[in-house]
DNA sequence: CAAATTGTTTAGCT
DNA sequence: CAGCTAAACAATTT
């Protein structure tokens, strides 16, 4: 589950504050707040702060258990009995080792201080610092390969290929996509505009999806080899100081190549 | 239907 | 100690 989920788990969980659950580790506690941060769902109780991760597999269901399942734990609200399944959850006592501003969905996450960040990791690819929760907290696989499609990038390119310009676009634009995600995941759409996620030809040229494990986290990626090429800054656009004498690509407005003899 | 997968932690190595 | 890999865990989908 990503970053948008969890937020959208806060949501569904508006019924059952300020009421006492009946039954889990935190019984006879009032749900004082819910909150997310990147994949953390966290419970704030009276006493007891709880924090979920669902990590690949886990799930919760709300008045409707799932059959055959035994879940992990069971809150039982006057409005509603909501089941946790394969998930993993800690007591934790505070939140002071949360920073929301890398948090990918929260109002407090910043652009440039992620701009900043990347900006000293020249040598990491963009397929990992995308997953690096650290940065983007939230970011999973499937909004990894989304928003390297948008960007055109391809998984492997080094942060030091590209330009200050693409750098802000890749961090911009991961935003904008979670939230996106979460629009399209509450519309139940979201499925329908994956663009290269589990695609097997490119929406823009109809070419086969590569896919394959990716930098150091060995994850899956999914590009398109001809519109996501490595190191297509330096091809479309090079940086100061890496121009060389003879520039690959000639300007595409001259007569004079084509009409020559 | 075997394989892949919305993910992370930890132990154990070099 | 840093950096890495494999293992463990878990359940649904293709």
């Amino acid at each position: 589950m990503e970053g948008p989920s969890i937020v959208i788990a806060t949501e569904e969980f508006k019924p059952f504050l300020n009421t006492r659950t009946k039954t889990g580790p935190v019984k006879g506690q009032k749900l004082v707040r819910t909150r997310s941060w990147g994949k953390h769902f966290i419970l704030e109780f009276e006493k007891t702060m709880l924090r979920i991760h669902f990590l690949m597999f886990g799930s919760y269901r709300i008045d409707n258990p799932r059959e055959n399942r035994t879940p992990k734990m069971v809150l039982t609200f006057p409005k509603g009995t909501v089941y946790f399944y394969s998930c993993a959850i800690k007591e934790i006592e505070t939140l002071e080792n949360y920073d929301w501003s890398v948090d990918t969905m929260s109002p407090k996450w910043s652009t440039p201080k992620a701009v900043r960040t990347l900006k000293k990791l020249p040598n990491e690819m963009v397929c990992d610092v995308l997953m690096n929760q650290d940065i983007f907290a939230g970011v999973g696989n499937i909004i990894k390969n989304e928003v390297q499609f948008r960007q055109r990038l391809h998984p492997e390119t080094k942060l030091d290929q590209l330009t200050d310009k693409q750098i802000k676009a890749l961090v911009a634009d991961t935003r904008a996509y979670c939230l996106l995600f979460y629009k399209w995941k509450k519309a139940n759409v979201l499925k329908r505009n994956w663009q290269i996620m589990r695609k097997r030809k490119c929406p823009l040229c109809g070419g086969p999806v590569t896919k394959k494990h990716t930098g150091k986290l060995q994850r899956i990626s999914h590009w398109c080899r001809r519109d996501q090429p490595l190191n297509r800054s330096l091809i479309r656009s090079p940086r100061p100081g890496k121009q060389t004498k003879h520039p690959r690509s000639r300007p595409r407005e001259s007569p004079a190549l084509t009409a020559a003899p």
